[in-house]
DNA sequence: ATATTTGCAAACGTTTTGCATAGTG
DNA sequence: CACTATGCAAAACGTTTGCAAATAT
């Protein structure tokens, strides 16, 4: 476990972060790690392998987590908007029928929902 | 509605495709439908931005396909498999309450499950 | 001393762009 | 005739690779 993996683990750990490529870089900048492009890119690709981490594309952007507890993402169409919003049981009973009726191990997933926030619905309807 | 968008969306529609570009190139091929690589990441994007086909991201490839029913994809993270399934009611039913509780405007999701097919899971207990 | 990690620059592949041409209403 | 769609080549961009230097074991 080097220094940088570290702090992209840790980058990521704070307070349940889902960050971009963009986003993590700014991360570790603030934690003094600023390393080479193509290392970044190798310890990402290293720590998906390895199942530490996981990548989610959204709207062809990429983005990297922690898979610590069960969770959906909500995506404006409007605004942009990602808010990543906390399970209920719901998804948890889902998932183990899927697995029954599919026949299938399942070891993480990625839900986004796309459509419109409340304040873009808001804005919409008084357009 | 030109030729080739025609190509597509038809490419798309048969038998519930879900497709990477390279394989929609084949099948447009096989219509013998043959446009610049340009012409297509143009149709592809002015499809998406139209809203009338989705992209889904997996493992760094795009797949295209046209929203036409719920479904969930499995995706087998030994052999690489990828399965569409057809929804049960029981997403439909927490697209309804994720859509309360958030008061959000649902107009698609990209639902993928990464895990082992049965294949491969009986593969690993053999071995 | 050996193995691993890192940075740099070059290479690579994919996607986008500009522009000229073809096709359409 | 004006407008849109298309193909081609070049440019731009993100990612990967090879290699040498730095660091750690």
């Amino acid at each position: 476990m080097t220094k940088i993996k570290e702090g992209i683990i840790d980058a990521l750990s704070e307070n349940d972060c889902f960050l971009s490529k963009q986003e993590l870089i700014e991360k570790l900048k603030s934690k003094k790690i600023k390393p080479a492009r193509s290392t970044i890119y190798r310890e990402l690709r290293f720590l998906i392998a390895n199942r530490i981490i996981i990548k989610n594309t959204i709207k062809g952007i990429d983005y990297f987590e922690i898979p610590q507890n069960y969770h959906y993402h909500l995506i404006c169409l409007k605004c942009g908007k990602i808010s990543q919003v906390r399970i209920n049981n719901f998804l948890k009973n889902l998932e183990k029928q899927i697995a029954k009726q599919n026949n299938f191990n399942i070891i993480y997933h990625s839900f986004n929902i796309y459509g419109y926030c409340h304040q873009c619905q808001t804005y919409l309807s008084k357009k």
